[in-house]
Formats: structure tokens, C-alpha cells, sequence
DNA sequence: CCGAAATAGATGCGACTACCATCTATTACG
DNA sequence: CGTAATAGATGGTAGTCGCATCTATTTCGG
């Protein structure tokens, strides 16, 4: 699972994708996008979503229509059929109260995140650097009996 | 799923835990850690992960025994038995250059992330002031008929 | 010297999720 | 009229998560 090189996006330089799934931040994007647009439907929020998604991963169509239909069931959006204009009927959907106060929460728990995920970052640079300075012979602080596995 | 209230740490602020399956950031913990100590085995690093931890999920035991053996499947670690001193035998690990690389890799691509995220957290807050300062008659450019859905 | 606790690693299983492929329908267009 | 674009939805395999549970060894109190 952990391909060097992104076997779907095929770029030069490590992928989300290829780092195990994190495609799971579909949900807070897709209500940061009804909140600006007040009421939107799953392709047209196709579209945008790519502009403001978490990662490089491209995103599932079915995710989308999946996660509206899980935000509507845990009552963060509600949605009705509009059938006036032009093309086939959509699902247009809205934020509830609910969804508001989620999205908010979402960006709580993003902020700890992305402060925690900037401190790993900075660890491993400083780690990278001081080990490859320190590169004698490597005094290894162990007195245990060592056996080779399989 | 999308509790507000953390069911599992019980806290007043909103948990990544409450947020769907945040939980996969094992894996760059792991390898950072093993990065720092040079070798290590599961059951030490168990008590060290909880504070490099990039969520505030617990993490779990299993979580952690099955990312090393997935680690050692995929040639970022290797491991030896450890049956000298005291205790029982302890599956040591420690990192591969291949491993090396792999954590590089996460750093890059949580870094990314992380400013993603950085983006997504500003954009909410703006979004949120911004539409708690226009609460008159929302003026909803849509000219289509909206027909409610069940 | 017995039994409880700590140390150490591992797995079975139900629930959930991801991704791919595929499906239905309606409208637009050449 | 047929193809593309628009729009929404699902089935199914594979994989993962978290809980509970399991084995074993060693330490230590009494």
C-alpha cells in the first residue's frame, strides 16, 4: 500500500494517495462549500472541491454523493428536488444550524491537527538533519542478546 | 457518527475521535519515533506515541502491533527478538533506509497537508464572520422551482 | 512459593469505509 | 437520431478500525 511513487496521479513527488487513506476530508470541505454558497448540488460542488480539497487525492464522485447523503442523515444539510431549469432534476442542499455549528467543529479539530501535523514535520526535519551528521560509529545503547527473525 | 460530543474521551471541546476515522496517522509516529531512537519495540513506543500522537484519538495497541508488522511487510523496518534481559522477548524494530525515505515522504506530504488544512480553518472563520454580518434577507440568486425532498 | 500485576505481543470479528465499475435518467447538440 | 454532457446513485470486493480477548513471561507483594 505505502508505492513510493503515486500509482494514480503518477507525479514526481510523494502523493497522499499513496500514504494509506486519507481521502477522508471530503465531509469538511463539502460544508465549507455550502457555506459560501449558501445551496448547491453534488456536480456542481464537484467542481470546486478539487480547488479546496484537503489533500492531492483525486476526489470519488460516489464519495460526494455518499457524504451528502450522510450529512443529510445526521441533519447538518437538508435537501430538495429542483426540477425548474435546465438539464435533469437536483438535489439541492443547504446547511442546517446543525451543519453550521459541524463545520465550526471541523475547523477546531483541523487547527489541532494542522498544528500537530506541522510540529511532526519540524521533528523529522531536525531528526533527518542530526542524523546525518552524526553518522560514526553508531553507539547503540543496548545489552540485550539480539536474534535474527525469520 | 458525526457526534459532537467526544462519546469515547468525553472532553467539552469537539475530539477528532467525533469526527469520523481520523485514527491512520500511526504509521508516521511510528517511523518518526523509531527515526529518534533508533530501534524500539512495540510496547515501548506505546507510551512515547500518545505524545507525538498527530490526533488526540487514544491510540490503540493493536493499532500500533499491526502497524509495525505492515511496516516490516513492507521493507521500512526490520526486526530482530530481543530475549536477553528482563521481561519477555521483544520484537525490536528499527528502520530501513527504504524506511528512512518513507518517513521523509510523510513529512512532505503532512506538510502539505497541514497548510491545507491552515487554508481550510482561515477560510471557515472568514466564512462564518462574513455571513454572521449579513443576517437581513438572504438574497438567494436562484431561479429554479425547489420542491421539498421527503 | 503462590498469585496478582506488569510486561510483551498477537488475533478474531463485526462494523464500517474506499474505490472501482456500472447503472439510470434527462437534456443539449450536431 | 445518436452522442455527449449533466445529474444522481449503488453493488461489491477489498481493506481498515476498534473492541474484546488471548497467550506467555517475568516481577513482586505477602
Amino acid at each position: 500500500m505505502p508505492q513510493r511513487l503515486c500509482p494514480r496521479h503518477g507525479g514526481n513527488q510523494p502523493c497522499t494517495c499513496a500514504m494509506g487513506n486519507l481521502y477522508r476530508f471530503v465531509e469538511p470541505v463539502v460544508l465549507l462549500l455550502l457555506k459560501k454558497k449558501g445551496h448547491s448540488y453534488g456536480y456542481d460542488l464537484a467542481g470546486d472541491l478539487q480547488k479546496h480539497a484537503l489533500t492531492d487525492a483525486e476526489i470519488e464522485r460516489a464519495a460526494l454523493y455518499r457524504t451528502l447523503r450522510n450529512l443529510e442523515l445526521n441533519g447538518n444539510v437538508v435537501s430538495e428536488w429542483d426540477t425548474g431549469g435546465a438539464g435533469p432534476a437536483r438535489r439541492v442542499y443547504r446547511l442546517t444550524p446543525e451543519g453550521e455549528r459541524h463545520l465550526e467543529e471541523w475547523a477546531t479539530v483541523l487547527d489541532h491537527v494542522s498544528k500537530s501535523m506541522e510540529r511532526f514535520v519540524k521533528d523529522v526535519r531536525k531528526a533527518v538533519k542530526k542524523k546525518n551528521k552524526d553518522r560514526g560509529p553508531s553507539a547503540e545503547p543496548s545489552s540485550r542478546a539480539l536474534t535474527a527473525s525469520h
